[in-house]
DNA sequence: GCTATCGATAGCATTAACCAATCAATCTTC
DNA sequence: GAAGATTGATTGGTTAATGCTATCGATAGC
């Protein structure tokens, strides 16, 4: 049986007429007549009846054949009009992931920016670790993942987006206030909080200032296991100690102002290298490049922006 | 689009594996693999995501595209299954006409045999004029018919199934009761009761005593337009004239017995010859065969009926 | 670095689909 | 009733499609 048989039978039934059925569809009488004797013998029943006279008649069975090869060809146009819908790269949600150290800095900033760029393609958005989502994204639970650390996974591609320096915050009363830039060694003797193991911020706080390091073996460095910033920023400004903040977190808050006091880092501030990273099998490429504009677009600030012509 | 192609795409979204895939469809993987890129390629959407590792994924819209196609072979099956049942010649209704004289005398009999023979083939009668059930029959509002007229119309064909001799009908205390069988003359100066134009068994009559013919033309014979056997035989019954009858039409009625007597025709009796008739593109032999050997059960007395070999 | 696995590609053989021409049967018309 | 017109079936040859074998490129694991 073959879609081409029934739109012949759904031709035939129709016209009653194997000629203008032929017309209807394009080909030949012969054609549209070994196909239904080929479709008849398949089944085994005659569809139609072929009076002498000019009319053909629909026998039962090809009245039932014919009805429900309508319905067939109604769901053969359902699936061209959803493969139609599916065709643009920008329809249909995106699955992204963000580590916990991105995701409350950059997102209320990305989500309007799609909207706009991707109105049809709404963001599924999962934080994690850098780790997990990269198990993730390997095994299609994610289409693609914003992290801070360079990706070489095999079937895995990744574009930088912008380079984030650190910046250290510190209580409103301390005395690394008075310098205008810290260096990694004036942290020596503070007591820093850091996030706990998972994150690759913390490792790449940790490498900046090895000084840190030292410190944090020698129990002066604070962790705080499966924190976030936020947590640490209040820390800090309750007074508790000092922290290493990417500079994306340090905007948009206002009420501690009075209380966190913000210093860059002196000469070749550390920073991270924020990339977008997607399956290179992933068949929607326009999707990742507009997130990659989106968070171009995006008012970062202190940022610097990878330019397309960097790649 | 194909029905293969789909099939090809239900294998390998359940197997998520090309390899697999093609050996249960019984083809080799490169098949598959151009089948599955034709169709991506038809519809303008990559419906499977091949990532280098074992296994492989199924996008948003291979998802859709597999649920509408296991619709569409559900459909597939259930035309199948379909006409495996209508390839039955017997089952199914058969549409059958009968005229006006032979169908309350034969009826009675045939539907029960008819129930024995094709249990699952429902008789949709109609009795008409032999001039109606024809057109219908050449038009295909019916299927069959049973008349008594040789049937020489293009595009249909007939068998012959029984011989059914004329009686004539008197009062049970009419002179020609005496007499063990008249003769076409004897019914000369008898008042006739006939039946109207249009039934084909009074142009019987006419033709087997033209003598009644002359009296019809005389107005000595009493025609009853429209009206049928029954109520001729009541009215002989009352004493009002005498008339011919087929002899199916003289068996199982009690309730006139004291009231009517019948005798047969003397030498060479006039008859009428029942047929079957059914158009020559018929597709269901078998349903007239039946039909055939039903009529041919029917224990109809007084007629010779017309056996396989007399063809 | 080597091997195994998987899907894609190339070349060739087979099948089918299709068309043009013709045929057989039937209906219509003169 | 014979000639012409119409309709679906049949035939022969060409083209497109489908499928297989062999091979390749990429990837993953040892």
């Amino acid at each position: 049986m073959t879609l081409t048989e029934l739109k012949y039978v759904l031709a035939v039934a129709r016209e009653r007429h194997f000629g203008r059925a032929a017309e209807a569809c394009y080909v030949a009488q012969p054609t549209l007549s070994v196909a239904i004797k080929k479709l008849e013998d398949e089944l085994g029943v005659m569809l139609f009846e072929r009076g002498g006279g000019g009319e053909i008649s629909v026998t039962p069975a090809g009245e039932r054949v014919a009805e429900q090869a309508s319905r067939i060809f109604e769901l053969v146009d359902g699936i061209k009009d959803s493969a139609a819908v599916a065709k643009d790269d920008l329809s249909g949600p995106l699955r992204l992931g963000v580590i916990y150290t991105i995701a409350p800095y950059l997102l209320p900033w990305l989500i309007p920016e799609m909207n706009k760029l991707a109105p049809h393609m709404p963001l599924m958005l999962e934080e994690n670790y850098t780790k997990v989502l990269t198990e993730k994204l390997k095994k299609g639970e994610i289409d693609a993942m914003l992290i801070a650390t360079p990706v070489e996974e095999p079937g895995l591609l990744s574009l930088p987006l912008y380079d984030e320096p650190f910046q250290v915050a510190l209580p409103a009363a301390h005395p690394l206030r008075k310098k205008k830039a810290v260096t990694s060694a004036d942290l020596e003797a503070e007591n820093i909080l850091l996030l706990g193991t998972g994150h690759c911020f913390r490792d790449q706080v940790l490498q900046a200032c090895p000084c840190l390091n030292r410190a944090a073996s020698g129990g002066l460095a604070k962790t705080l296991e499966s924190s976030s910033l936020e947590t640490i920023r209040h820390m800090v400004a309750s007074g508790v100690g000092v922290t290493v903040l990417p500079c994306t977190a340090t905007r948009m808050h206002y009420v501690d102002d009075d209380l966190l006091t913000l210093r860059p880092f002196k000469d070749a501030p550390p920073s991270r290298l924020v990339s977008i990273a997607w399956r290179k099998s992933f068949p929607r490429p326009k999707a990742i490049e507009t997130l990659r504009q989106a968070v171009l677009a995006t008012d970062l600030g202190c940022v610097a922006k990878v330019t397309p012509g960097q790649r």
